[in-house]
DNA sequence: GAATATTTTTGAACTCGTTCAAAAATTCTC
DNA sequence: GAGAATTTTTGAACGAGTTCAAAAATATTC
């Protein structure tokens, strides 16, 4: 699961270690938040002394990417029966959208600071930054297979910036959630259900032969801006 | 200009004292960035203790409103010219966002600190917080007045919420020139560019009568998302 | 103008993230 | 299996944001 990063981890009980680290830092952000967790409090749950935890975690914000990568993987196998029997874009969309959200509600308090220590351009858990990248690729090839697998036929030019664009749509979606403090998250739902019908319809003006030079402009512009993303993350 | 909140200054006294601490952090601030400008530095630079800066200024984060607004003042001063003579919605913009990138460059380093707390959904640096909506409701009454006040006529039903929508594209910009380290900022000037070229097309699309079903739901969905972030920060 | 109330200022103390040199445990080499 | 090399673990110490009770300065009341 958990690639040990650094060569720091040369033995199963680093191994060991290293894990139950994680599972403490884990378990007390979902039960206490991010900022009431001590780095003190993690090391003694996980009955190591203070600086053990910084031989396995440079800091505190990477104990962050590792829930990052664990939230993606099980959202993926929770798609992955909806993606296979379901053909109609918009439904396929609205599966992987709900399934997202449920993946990620227990972590609901602390996402906050993870989207806080995600906005700063030097954090490596940045989404744009390099660190980041393979976990992006995997959410953006994801995006890729929901219209592919889709019976909507969308022009071929538009479908190379789609996939990204439908991943920064679901990153704002993500940032409302976050935002949501309504019982059940009911406004993100909502929010979810008609902001994905206006994208559906929007996809089918778009591939309209009529709307072509505007498309054209738009679409070239959404690629530099991609490029001039990861340039930006170094 | 930047008022006192918070009962703690009675005093003449007081105003100045606040004011130079105030000043004295902007000042390192630009100079050396936010996180290697220490607290007890500012008190220092200030000549005044390190408990009288908490006096002022509930936290280190606090003092980044002061900076907000500040900007604010100075980028409505610098836009005042323009928005008297230019009449051509897209010029008017242009020259808005333009001004405004200029005003905040100075702080650029500094900007990253300030989107990263600024995302915190709990902090009151979050754009859509109680406390920074006198800052915003000012900022979108610029956008309106850039739009009324241009020749372009656009449907009532879309003027209610394009102000708010020009103020998101805007804070979408300033997203963008944080991350962006390119020289003279050539990126986000032609970021800026093109999306207000395709921005205005889409206003224009948006007016024609064979749009109005998908812009009636659009805009439903928009102020639905305004009300939302108005509860949810409290 | 003395007594009282209010506002401002102080600096020591606390917390928590982080660092680091040294000790302990483990693995490798022969 | 002894000794060397490597990996892991420890805990004391440091830096910086923050708190707070008490002192000092100032304003108000009579």
């Amino acid at each position: 699961m958990t690639k040990a990063r650094s060569g720091l981890v040369k033995t199963d009980k680093g191994q060991q270690t290293r894990a139950s680290i994680l599972e403490a830092a884990l378990e007390m952000f979902r039960e206490q938040g991010y900022e009431q967790t001590t780095m003190r409090a993690i090391a003694d749950r996980a009955g190591v002394a203070l600086g053990n935890a910084y031989y396995y975690f440079h800091s505190k914000e990477h104990l962050i990417q590792a829930f990052y990568g664990r939230t993606h993987e099980e959202h993926l196998k929770s798609c992955d029966s909806l993606l296979a029997e379901e053909t109609d874009l918009k439904a396929r969309l609205l599966g992987v959208m709900r399934a997202k959200i449920a993946t990620v509600e227990p972590y609901h308090q602390f996402a906050g600071k993870l989207f806080k220590t995600a906005a700063d351009p030097r954090s490596p858990l940045n989404p744009f930054s390099d660190e980041s990248d393979p976990v992006r690729q995997e959410s953006i090839a994801l995006f890729e297979a929901i219209v592919t697998g889709s019976t909507t036929r969308v022009p071929k030019d538009l479908m190379t910036e789609l996939p990204y664009m439908l991943w920064l749509y679901h990153m704002g979606i993500i940032l409302f959630w976050i935002h949501d403090s309504s019982p059940l998250r009911v406004r993100t739902h909502r929010l979810i259900d008609r902001s994905i019908d206006i994208l559906v319809k929007l996809i089918g003006l778009a591939s309209n032969p009529f709307m072509r030079p505007l498309r054209k402009s738009a679409l070239r512009l959404m690629s530099e801006l991609r490029q001039d993303a990861a340039v930006m993350a170094n």
